[in-house]
DNA sequence: TAATATTCGGGTAATTTGGGAT
DNA sequence: ACTGTCCAAATTACCCGAATAT
């Protein structure tokens, strides 16, 4: 629905993730992630798309519980 | 809410944990720590969080017992 | 046009995953 | 209950030269 989303490049991607640039271009080859690409045939990403992964955790997502003080 | 914090691979976080990266693959598994999956499948993990916990910060440890058949 | 940084490609180590046995 | 180790498969990291982006 956005279409008015920020473009990220494989370096940036990279970074968020914490993974090499080359891995981000594989998960586009993959299709595991959506990827615009460059008239020039290089890759950008949309930084929705990249936000979403990176808050899809399993289950360990808690707000700060106050731990008994015993 | 900080979704802009680094993120560390098991084998950082096991190196500062002095334990093997298996068993910090078995907390996140656990969710006794909170993890983020690469589309490739891989765990990273928020240093806030790990460091939190390095420091010996208790928040986040619920005494949840469950069925304690003592 | 030139210069620098990034991102192509491929190829080969290193790490991570998941299960199972100790 | 918790952790460390063994194994095979999958994913990721680092190497290079060439093309693209700014």
């Amino acid at each position: 629905m956005e279409s008015s989303d920020r473009l990220l490049t494989p370096g940036e991607v990279a970074s968020l993730f914490r993974v090499d640039p080359k891995t981000v271009t594989r998960w586009a080859a993959a299709g595991r992630i959506g990827s615009i690409r460059t008239p020039g045939g290089h890759r950008r990403f949309r930084e929705s798309e990249v936000r979403a992964l990176l808050s899809g955790d399993e289950a360990g997502f808690a707000e700060e519980s106050q731990a008994t003080s015993h």
